[in-house]
DNA sequence: GGGCGACATTGATTTGGGTCAAAGACCCGG
DNA sequence: CCGGGTCTTTGACCCAAATCAATGTCGCCC
C-alpha cells in the first residue's frame, strides 16, 4: 500500500495508532497524500470540512473577503493538524509557503470512523482548542493593537514556533513575504515594511536578505509587542462589577 | 442531589446521557452552578482551560490587551457550550449581558472522565469547531472590513443567532451595549454609533430604543456587509498560481 | 556572473476612524 | 410623573495607517 506512506507516519506519530491495526486501515482509506509547492493551493472539498496534516514545510491558511481582500487566518508547520473550513461566507484557501507534503481527509467521515477510539478524539479536540486559541490571540490582536505591536507579535509569534538558532540573539527565517505578514495581520505591505525598519533603527532586530530575522532584544520586543501584563496592570474596574453568586 | 439541577439539562440535552448513569454521575461532580447578572464576572480556573454551559442568558468573552483595551472575542446565548481559556498572552473574562445561568467544568478533568464516550467527544469536538470558524470570520472582519461592513456583519450575525420576529423586516432585541458591539468589532463607540445612524438614514434599519433594531432590508443590509460572493468574484490570480499534483 | 522580475523599502499625500467635547435620549427609581 | 445617571448621538478636529509613487535590492535562472 504505497499510498499510506505518509499516513503511517501521521497515524503513529500523531494518535500512537498501529496502521496495520483496523482502524488505521479504515483511516488510511479516506487520506489524500498531497505534495505542493511555493504558492500552490491545496484543493479542499468546498462542500466539507478538511482534515489536514502538514507532513512536512509550511502553508497559509488564507479567506477572501472580497476581489482584493484577503485574510490569512494562520500559518501552519510541519507536524501541525488543522481543518479548512468549507466555503461559507469566505472562501478559504490553503497554500503552500514552500514545498510542502501533506496529507488530507473528509473531516465528517473521518470522525465518524475514528470515534470509537478516545485517544484520536481528544487528540483532535485539543489541536482544535490550539487552533482557536491562537484564534482569539489574532483577533485581539487585529481589533485592539497598533501596527508596531502586530509585527512586533509576529515576530514573537514565530520566534516561538519556528526553530529558531540558540543564543542571546536567536535568529529566525521567515517562509512568508512581507506581504503575507501584512494580509496575516490586517496591514498592508509598506506598514509591515516600515515597522521592521524602525525595529531595526532601534536596535531590537536585525534583517539579513528577505527571510532572515535576528531577534537582538527579545525583553525590548516583547515590550514593544504590549501584551498585557497580568503583574502590574489591573482589570479595568468596569468589567468587574461584583462578584457573581454560586447557586447553593 | 439538588447542586446537579441544571447539570441534568446539560447532559441530557446535549449529549443524550442519562445523569443517573455512571459516566453522568461522574461528570456531575465536576460541575459547578453559576448564577450571574448584568457586568458581573464568571469566575474561572486562571490556571486551567474551563468548560462552561450556558443555560440560560447571554454573555460575553472578552481579553484584556492592556489596561485600557479590551476584545470581546465571542457573545454567547442560551444553549451554547464553549471554553475560557487559561490565562497566557492575554487575560480573558466571562461577564453576563443579563441574568444568566450557566454550569461551568474544569476542562482537562471533564475531558478525561469523558474520553470514554464518543457521543461527548464527537460533540465537543464540533462545537469547539464551530467557536473556531465564528472567530475565523471575526479575524477576517477584523483584519479586512470597514467599519461599516463590520457593524452590518454584526447585525446579520445577531439576527442568525438571536430570535428575531418573523415577518419581511424582522426585529432584534440586542442584549449588549453599543460599548460592547464597539469592543467585539474592534471600534470606538462613536464609530458605531455612527454607523447606525447611516443605516438608519439609508432606510436598512430603523432603531427602537437602546436595543430594538429593525432589519428593514436584510438584502441591502447583506450588500452592505461587503460578503465575498463566489459566483460573482473569481479568486485573485496570484493566490491559485499552479495545481498542485496528487502524490501517485 | 549578469540581467531580469518579483519583492522590499522609502517618501509624499490622503483618509477612515479615533479623540475630544458637548448635547440629547432612554430608563429606572422615587 | 419627574429627576438624575448612564448610555447614545452628533460635531469638530487629529492622527495612524492606507494609498500613491518611485527607487532600491534580492535571488533565481540563463
Amino acid at each position: 500500500m504505497p499510498k499510506l506512506g505518509s499516513c503511517n507516519v501521521f497515524l503513529r506519530a500523531t494518535f500512537g495508532i498501529d496502521p496495520g491495526a483496523e482502524i488505521g486501515r479504515q483511516l488510511g482509506e479516506l487520506a489524500t497524500q498531497v505534495q505542493v509547492m511555493r504558492g500552490q493551493e491545496v484543493q479542499t472539498d468546498p462542500a466539507d470540512t478538511t482534515l489536514v496534516f502538514l507532513a512536512s514545510g509550511a502553508t497559509k491558511l488564507g479567506a477572501q473577503a472580497s476581489r482584493e481582500r484577503h485574510q490569512i487566518v494562520a500559518f501552519h508547520f510541519g507536524g501541525d493538524i488543522f481543518t479548512v473550513p468549507a466555503v461559507s461566507m469566505h472562501r478559504y484557501m490553503l497554500i503552500g509557503l514552500c514545498e510542502s507534503t501533506l496529507t488530507t481527509f473528509p473531516a465528517r467521515q473521518f470522525y465518524d470512523r475514528a470515534a470509537s477510539n478516545p485517544w484520536i478524539m481528544r487528540a483532535l479536540l485539543e489541536r482544535s482548542q490550539t487552533a482557536l486559541f491562537r484564534c482569539r490571540d489574532k483577533a485581539v490582536n487585529l481589533g485592539q493593537k497598533s501596527a508596531g505591536e502586530r509585527v512586533a507579535g509576529f515576530l514573537l509569534a514565530m520566534w516561538e514556533r519556528l526553530d529558531a538558532s540558540e543564543g542571546p540573539s536567536p535568529m529566525i527565517d521567515l517562509p512568508m513575504s512581507r506581504g503575507d505578514i501584512g494580509e496575516s495581520l490586517g496591514l498592508k505591505i509598506e506598514t509591515v515594511s516600515r515597522q521592521f525598519t524602525k525595529l531595526r533603527e532601534a536596535g531590537i532586530i536585525d534583517t539579513h536578505g528577505r527571510s532572515g530575522v535576528s531577534l537582538l532584544d527579545l525583553p525590548r520586543l516583547a515590550e514593544q509587542a504590549g501584551y498585557y501584563d497580568r503583574n502590574t496592570v489591573p482589570p479595568r474596574p468596569e468589567w468587574v462589577e461584583r462578584k457573581p453568586e454560586l447557586v447553593p
